[in-house]
DNA sequence: TCTTGTTTTAAACAAACATTTAAATTTTCG
DNA sequence: CGAAAATTTAAATGTTTGTTTAAAACAAGA
C-alpha cells in the first residue's frame, strides 16, 4: 500500500524534463539529458512514464495550460477595455519574461506536430464565449473604438510580446545585448506596444 | 577533367535539404530523410557536402540572407518613411507567404545553437550604417512622428508580421481554418499592420 | 577499345538512441 | 524483525543515427 508513491523522484524528473525540452524541443533532447539534468538513473524515466513521448505530453500540456490559463483569466474580467488591454499585454510580458523559451517551444512543437494541441476546441471556446469578445463588439458599435475583431487584437497584442522573446537570441547575437540589456530593451519595447495599440483603438477619444 | 561537376545532383540535394530543414528542423532532420526527398543514395549527401552539419551550414546561410537582404535594401531606399515602412511589412509579409517556415526556423536554430549566427556583427553594421536610421532620427527631431528608435520601430513591423506565420499552425488548429483561410486572415492582419503603425507614428499628421 | 577519373551504389560501421530486463536496494507495515 | 511491495540500479535490448568503405557504373578522351 503505502503513502506517497516517491513523488520526490516524479516530480524530479518532471522539473528536469520541463527545463530540458522548452530548451531543446523534443526532438533535441534525449532521455539521457532528462535523466541526468534529474540526477536519477536512466531507466526512472520509463518508470515512472512510460515513454519519452508520454513524459513529454504531460510536460507540454501543463505548459500549454500556462500558456493560456492567465490570458482567459485576464478576458473574462469585469474591467473596461483600456485596461484590459494594458493588463493583457502586462500578463503576457511577465509570463514570457519568467518563461522566456515558452512561446518559441509551443509554437515549434504545434508546427511540427499539430495533433499536440489536443484540446484546440476547448481554447477556442473559452475565447469565443469570452467577456472580452462581446465587449470589444459592443464598444466597436457605441463607435469608441477603430471597428476590428477580437482576434485581430489578441494577435497584435501577443505578436509584440511574445515575438521579442521568440527572437530573443537573435537580437542578443546581433545587437551584443547582455541579459540585462535585452531585459531593459524588451521593457521599454513592451510600454510602447501598450502605448501603440491602445492610441491606435482609442483615436476618437481625446486623452 | 570533365565539364560540369553533376551540378544537377548537388542543386537537388540541396533543394530537398533545403526543404526538409524549413520543416523539421536540424535535430527533427535525418541523413536518410534528405536523401529520401532527393531521391538519392544516402552516400551521396556526404559525398557532396562533407557532413550533415556542413549541409545544414550551407542552408542555413543561404536562407539567413534571405532573411535579411530583402530588408536591407529597403532600408536604404531614397523614399519618404511613410513609404518606408509600407513597404517594409509588405516585403516581409510576402517573404513568409512564400516561405511560411521561414520565421520560425531561423528563430529556432539560432534559438539552440546562437555560433550559427556567424555574420551578426555584419546585420548590425548594415542596419546602423542604413540610410532608415537616419531618417529616422531626423524626422523625430523635426517633430514630425513620435520619438521612437530605429530598433523598436524594426522589432514592430517584424513582430506583427512573422509572428502570425511562427503561430500558423496554432491558429489553423485554434480556429478550425484552411490554408485559404488563414492567408485571407494574414492579408487583412497586414492591412491593419501597417495601418496601426503608421497611424500611430505619424499621429499628428492629419491625413 | 582501353584507360582514367568521376559519380553512384549497396553494404557496413561504430556511436547514440529509447526502451526493457532482471537483479539489487529501499521502504512499508503486519 | 521479516516478508511483500515499491523503488533504483547496471546491464543489455534492438533500432536508428551519421558516416565510411569498397566496389560498381558511368563518362570521355586517346
Amino acid at each position: 500500500m503505502h503513502c506517497s508513491p516517491s513523488k520526490n523522484t516524479e516530480e524530479r524528473i518532471r522539473e528536469a524534463a520541463r527545463r530540458v525540452f522548452l530548451e531543446k524541443g523534443f526532438d533535441g533532447t534525449t532521455s539521457r539529458d532528462i535523466a541526468e539534468a534529474a540526477g536519477i538513473n536512466i531507466a526512472l524515466t520509463n518508470y515512472y512514464f512510460r515513454s519519452k513521448e508520454k513524459l513529454f505530453i504531460s510536460i507540454f500540456d501543463e505548459l500549454i495550460q500556462l500558456f493560456f490559463e492567465g490570458m482567459f483569466c485576464i478576458l473574462n474580467k469585469p474591467i473596461g477595455l483600456r485596461e484590459k488591454i494594458a493588463e493583457l499585454v502586462e500578463h503576457d510580458f511577465q509570463l514570457m519574461k519568467n518563461n522566456p523559451n515558452l512561446s518559441i517551444f509551443i509554437m515549434n512543437e504545434i508546427h511540427r506536430n499539430p495533433e499536440r494541441m489536443a484540446n484546440a476546441v476547448e481554447a477556442r471556446k473559452q475565447f469565443q464565449q469570452s467577456v472580452f469578445d462581446d465587449q470589444l463588439r459592443r464598444e466597436v458599435a457605441l463607435g469608441t473604438i477603430r471597428p476590428i475583431e477580437a482576434m485581430h487584437l489578441m494577435v497584435m497584442i501577443i505578436a509584440n510580446i511574445q515575438f521579442l522573446f521568440v527572437s530573443k537570441a537573435m537580437h542578443i547575437r546581433i545587437w551584443h545585448m547582455s541579459e540585462k540589456e535585452f531585459d531593459a530593451f524588451a521593457d521599454r519595447h513592451k510600454d510602447l506596444v501598450i502605448d501603440m495599440i491602445t492610441s491606435y483603438l482609442f483615436v476618437f477619444e481625446s486623452v
